[in-house]
DNA sequence: CCGGGTCTGTGCGGCATCGCACCAAGGGGT
DNA sequence: ACCCCTTGGTGCGATGCCGCACAGACCCGG
């Protein structure tokens, strides 16, 4: 195991033909640690992947893993009694799954399933503890990022509270879309209903009015963005409020000197 | 300003009229912190009163102090560019005011506002990082308190999504009784209904509901629970999710060993 | 005891969303 | 090439909440 996820961990990052291939640095996380950390964690990493719909954690489980996202999108959701539910956050190559792991907590009552296909890497919870117990960078980091999980949540909560279903998808989109390399989005209405915890009609109709006025283009299980500087007028400020604290708690690393200094590590 | 505050944070507990005056184990965390952590961190607590609607921080600012309440109710609040407001979520004697704090972030893009009036222990942010930074007991207790705090916030979102204003009123009036003593609440329909993110005529219908049932007594800003059961029963899920969650991450500590030791000590 | 401000109760039309039923249009598998 | 299942579009009445307007009830201070 460990053998494969250090090959992982370590591979190159372009294949000869150019396609991208995962490397732990597209997590913006780990890409944003200090050497030291650095070599103490990725040889612990494990690639693994994200297919749509797994579940990485069911609610009130204990965890045994985190889950550092690359290409995927992850949902914390919440399913009520009913069976309606509530997407309460999105977790991509920004953050990490699994916050209770280091919070103390071990669980929490929800649910976190991928809402769009990827890898992700992930890493023992012991190893986590280890490394977030030397009270070092990666504890300053993890609180930042739970912080930045906080406003988004709250953020959540006012939106479902007052925004309707046109601006509440903006939302969703330029959410995911931020998680995403492209422009392109392979997810269902359906799916979008069960986050936004609204009707799929609902969904329907406020896509086709988006795709009405050029902003997205629609196509069986496929959204295309269009227009995305429309896309963030038609949103409600919940998006901006959320990008902006989480820009500001997690300033994007210098990936490039990251990847130099791994390379001479 | 220390000599003060250490008269407060020592002085005895009930007078001898037998009115309860304030001693910080009435905000459970201080009450949960070990010995030797209490002997460094109670020198500095100050008793400060939170008169109703002030305000602790406003959204963005950056934060001098934590906030212990004993007595106190204090909102966490987003409000609107519109103007409206949602409470994200209520924090009493179970908690404390500022964890952006300790998270690193310094600041959030909301309000804490003061809903019930009352008295808190307030430490300079200064003092707390001092201890948090020896990574003790009061970091793990700070943490896996901002754990259930985001069991809250997850709750309040799904339950803005889900549930009618009667549910999300008995909640409220749950969560709120389970911050004081006594089964007597103070505050108008219209805070209520700031709070909820509702007009304020949807609360009035909502608790003549209740009072026809039997289960409150409304009195021009005064409510008085005359059937908790009932309003349980009444209440959405979410309320007990919170409320279980909050007992199973802080279990409640023994406080009169507490006291005794600190006696001792 | 009276007046004015605050708090609460009620009615009405409007609107967004719901729940349901059904049809249309892909598009993949045999 | 066909079928069938998934996905998306549409129409209906019902409902819960909103915004507004206004009246009554309470309470404090002069």
């Amino acid at each position: 195991m460990d053998s494969g996820a250090q090959r992982s961990a370590r591979s190159g990052r372009k294949s000869a033909s150019g396609v991208t291939s995962p490397h732990p640095d597209e997590n913006h996380l780990l890409a944003a640690l200090p050497v030291e950390v650095r070599e103490r964690i990725f040889p612990h990493l494990q690639l693994y992947p994200l297919p749509l719909g797994k579940s990485l954690y069911e609610s009130g489980a204990s965890l045994a893993h985190v889950y550092f996202p690359t290409n995927a999108i992850v949902s914390l959701l919440y399913v009520m009694e009913s069976g309606a539910s509530a997407e309460i956050s999105v977790v991509g190559n920004e953050g990490l799954v699994g916050i209770s792991l280091f919070m103390g907590g071990e669980s929490t009552p929800s649910r976190a399933v991928v809402q769009s296909g990827g890898h992700c890497y992930r890493l023992s919870g012991q190893r986590l503890k280890e490394e977030f117990n030397r009270h070092g960078d990666l504890l300053v980091l993890m609180l930042r990022y739970t912080q930045a999980l906080i406003t988004q949540m709250a953020q959540t909560a006012v939106c479902n509270r007052h925004h309707n279903i046109d601006q509440q998808l903006c939302r969703w989109l330029l959410l995911s879309l931020d998680r995403l390399s492209g422009n392109n989005l392979v997810m269902t209405q359906e799916l979008i209903a069960n986050m936004l915890g609204v009707r799929r009609e609902g969904v329907t109709e406020a896509a086709g009015r988006l795709q009405r006025l050029g902003a997205i283009k629609y196509r069986r299980g496929n959204i295309t963005v269009l227009d995305r500087p429309a896309l963030e007028k038609l949103s409600c400020e919940c998006y901006s409020v959320v990008k902006k604290e989480t820009d500001r708690l997690l300033p994007y690393p210098q990936r490039t000197t990251q990847r130099d200094t791994l390379k001479k590590g």
